[in-house]
DNA sequence: CTTGACTCTGTACCACGGTACAGGGTGTAG
DNA sequence: CTACACCCTGTACCGTGGTACAGAGTCAAG
């Protein structure tokens, strides 16, 4: 690396600082299609990326945020590279809400049926008359 | 098997068929510790059952619909073998439901970011002024 | 010239909750 | 007696999102 017409060569170790995520992980990314193979270094073989690159990581970061999976993340990065449409963009923006929405609904059966378990809990004295077990061993009647 | 001392003997499968669950899974559960090491027929080595693994198997399908890991669903089922109190297995459910709650908000939050840029999209025309792909290159701030 | 930090490839491993074989033995009905 | 369904052990594999090596090469500073 003695090119010095380039005076800082974004190596994997910095992008990786720069976008706060481990070394292996840009690979892993690299290997899973979420970031395209980068120019080489001839002579050491070293990756050389460019500042795209970084945005790119904070991307998936965002996308990750946002609750989308590594592999929806690529579709995302693909329409973005592609001839998407916004409508496009905003379909898999409503996909993932109703995603989540259902995750959330599920989650709340749970809650409340934790809830109405402790609520009913005394808390006290032996297992025998303990409103969990009971729900555990024999059911506890629909939650939601 | 030719002891028909035992009417019917509750062989993996037939439990697997009872609980609604798969054969493979039972065993898998049987060295996960969350079922005991079975009788075993002496002449076949094939495991005998009783009804109460029936119970048991629906003692985890249960838990597992409360939101809890095989981990916890062990412990679950080692805290009724043993001398807990009906306290303890409040401070369980106690401890699933914060945990389930956190959940909850961390959906929230993605929800609400979701919705915010699903309605500030316009759904139609390119992708350079689409306010989901502005979101995921430059950050959406606090979504929550 | 050596040392230490960095990078390379390849592979294995982690949790989670199973599922899917392969290559045997067993049990029962016709 | 044969066919077929069932069971056994052991091991590998699935998706998800990485992490952790080993063993080698490279680069920059002192």
């Amino acid at each position: 690396m003695r090119d010095s017409a380039q005076t800082t060569t974004l190596t994997i170790g910095k992008i990786a600082r720069s976008a706060g995520v481990g070394v292996e992980t840009i690979r892993f990314y690299e290997r899973e299609k979420l970031l395209p193979e980068p120019a080489r270094d001839p002579s050491s073989g070293y990756r050389r990326y460019t500042e795209s690159t970084i945005s790119r990581l904070q991307f998936i970061a965002r996308a990750k945020e946002l609750g989308f999976t590594l592999r929806e993340t690529r579709e995302l990065l693909d329409l973005r590279a592609g001839s998407a449409t916004c409508g496009t963009l905003r379909s898999r923006a409503e996909e993932k809400l109703d995603d989540i929405r259902r995750r959330i609904q599920d989650l709340r059966r749970i809650e409340q049926a934790l809830l109405t378990l402790s609520e009913a809990c005394p808390g006290a004295g032996g297992l025998e008359a303990c409103p969990i077990l009971a729900a555990l061993e024999g059911g506890f009647g629909d939650a939601g």
